[in-house]
DNA sequence: TTTTTAGTTAAGCAAATACTTAACTATTAT
DNA sequence: ATAATAGTTAAGTATTTGCTTAACTAAAAA
C-alpha cells in the first residue's frame, strides 16, 4: 500500500508556522501571490516555495489569471489532522458534553 | 508577551509520524521506555529522544519508578492544534450539522 | 518592441532534524 | 563487590528545511 507523499506529510506542511498563516489568509478567499507575501517580513521566493509545498500535499489550489496565480485554499486534507487529533479529545470534555447531551436525548 | 516553546512547537512535535505513533500508542496508558521502543525498528536513543521532544512540548510527563521510567500521555496541548483546525472544519460539515441542530433546538 | 510586473526556478548556505554508535548514570540482581 | 538492566547523554553524520540572491519565464503596459 503506497502512501502518496501528499496524503502522508500533511502534518509536515502545517508544522511551518508561516505556512499556517497563509493557510489562515487563505480563509478569506482565494488571493495573489503578491497580496499573500504582503503580511510576511520574508522575501517573494520565500512565500513561493511555501506556497509549492502547500500544493505538493493539496491544501492549496492554483489558478492561473494573466500574470497572476490566485491561491486558493483546500481544507480538505486537514481532516486527516482533525480525525487524528480527535482520538484525543476525550481529554478536553467541554464540547463532547455537549454534544454527549444531545445523543443521551436522541439515541 | 513571551511564547514558550512548549506552546509554539506542539505542531513540530507532532509532524514526525514515530512521534504521533508514539502518542498513540500511549493512549493505552503509560508504559516504559523499552516497551514504548519495542515496535519501532530504530534504536532505543532514538525513542529516548523522541520522547525528550514530546516532554518539551509537555505531550508526555515522567514518572520514575525503580530504574524505569514512565512516560505517560498529557494530550491538553493537543487542544491548539484541534483549536486551529476546526476554524477549517465549516469544510467537512457532518459533525457540525448536528452539534448546529443541538444549538437551533437548544438557544 | 522594450520595459515593467508577477511569479517561479536555480544555486547556495546555515541551521535544524532524525538518526547512529559509544560512553555514561542509576538502579536492581547475583 | 560485580554484573546486568533501564535509560539518558554525547558526539558525529547525512539529510532536510527555510531562507537568501540571482537568473529566468510569461503576460501586460508603454
Amino acid at each position: 500500500m503506497s502512501r502518496t507523499a501528499s496524503s502522508t506529510d500533511v502534518f509536515a506542511a502545517i508544522a511551518d508556522p508561516t505556512r499556517r498563516a497563509i493557510l489562515d489568509l487563505l480563509r478569506q478567499g482565494e488571493q495573489p501571490v503578491k497580496q499573500i507575501a504582503q503580511p510576511f517580513k520574508m522575501s517573494l521566493p520565500a512565500i513561493s516555495q511555501h506556497l509549492s509545498v502547500l500544493c505538493e500535499v493539496e491544501l492549496v489550489t492554483q489558478r492561473k489569471k494573466g500574470r497572476q496565480r490566485f491561491y486558493r485554499l483546500n481544507p480538505e486534507p486537514l481532516k486527516q489532522v482533525s480525525d487524528w487529533v480527535n482520538h484525543y479529545e476525550q481529554f478536553w470534555q467541554e464540547k463532547l458534553d455537549i454534544l454527549g447531551d444531545y445523543l443521551e436525548d436522541n439515541p
